[in-house]
DNA sequence: GACGATATGTACCCATCGGTACACATTACA
DNA sequence: TGTAATGTGTACCGATGGGTACATATCGTC
């Protein structure tokens, strides 16, 4: 145990609040008032236990990708079922997150690319949320590749094209849920969006 | 003419530039100080020309919808093409102008639409954002119930899934866009898109 | 050219912004 | 039981937020 105080909160709880802030209010919108009110602490103990505004928000961005980002990747990796079904899974999964009641609503991720080029905000923020929608795209480029090397999916569209599609779907629905629609809405759009993929 | 001294600026030029500097910074992002430098004119100006903050936000974004948002529609209603070709230019208008370099990039609403939720953003700029999604749903509708008439697409989905089809589509592009993405990654998302439409 | 009407520019209002100094509380360890 | 180390709470900092009062400048009209 170190020697001092100890700290009276939960560092991860209180990530949790912050994230939920930020995922709601977008960078620029958010106060540290809204923060420490949502937290719980005071100012000066979230700046040591997190930096400043822009590290926390590094921080919820991480979070946020683990917590609620990478889980739906495990839908397309489930080798028993089509590829079409896979892909299917994988979009509802994230359909049901952005639409999901106990979560501020939409994909934090998708929020703060539409913050982008906002002049208020820090450089390194913005860097942040480009390296987590690069290591998407790689990923899901990668996931293809696999696919078309499986004859799982026909190689007239490269795997590259294929993971910009996906990623674009998944900003749509999001965008989509922002607005309001709910998410059996969501779910035709899915419907229609997989038909380029041979059901077997 | 009216009495009194004369306005020294267009206000239509200067609302364009107002136009500019929310779509590129989003409500929460801009201050009027952004505002004013951009718009080359003083505060009080502007209060007396466009109200407040709130209101050039709201005339910001009609003016976006009338410059850059109507003008897509035209490559739909080509009667001489297939509907998915029509589809297709219709996109494709949308996506070069979400990358065009001389705009701020991306798309105003749909930046707009991803601040929905944002506790500090006034209550009547949302009703505007949500209405303007409201208006392009129910065109898109109507258009797709009259191609669905006119046997012009198979009415095995729905004309409104068809439209929440669409503007996810455009959501999904302008976000891609505001991510970095070139107009040549979106003309290839676009030609995977419209894979639905019947080509005759 | 005097007058009412409108626009402009300066200078200011209070609230809030992100961030911090500092006194105080709590801990492990000697 | 000191003491060094760490966390907490209050109270504050200068800068900036949206918004406005007021004096001045410019107009059409009589």
């Amino acid at each position: 145990m170190k020697a001092g105080r100890h700290r009276s909160f939960d560092k991860e709880i209180v990530l949790d609040k912050a994230m939920e802030v930020f995922w709601c209010n977008g960078y620029a919108g958010t106060s540290l008032a809204d923060l420490t009110n949502a937290m719980g602490i005071n100012k000066p103990s979230l700046y040591s236990a997190f930096g400043n505004k822009e590290e926390l928000y590094k921080s919820a961005l991480e979070r946020y990708v683990e917590k609620h980002g990478i889980i739906h990747a495990k839908y397309l990796l489930s080798e028993d079922k089509p590829l079409r079904d896979r892909v299917q899974c994988y979009l509802t999964s994230i359909a049901k997150m952005v639409t999901d009641v106990n979560l501020p609503g939409g994909c934090f991720v998708c929020k703060s690319t539409s913050e982008i080029g906002v002049t208020s905000i820090p450089e390194d923020a913005l860097q942040a949320v480009l390296k987590i929608n690069a290591v998407t795209k790689s990923s899901l480029t990668d996931f293809f590749n696999k696919e078309i090397s499986s004859k799982n999916l026909a190689s007239e569209h490269s795997a590259e094209v294929m993971a910009n599609y996906i990623i674009s779907l998944q900003f749509g629905l999001a965008v989509m849920a922002t607005n309001g629609a709910p998410f059996s809405d969501l779910s035709d759009i899915i419907k229609l969006s997989i038909q380029q993929f041979s059901s077997e």
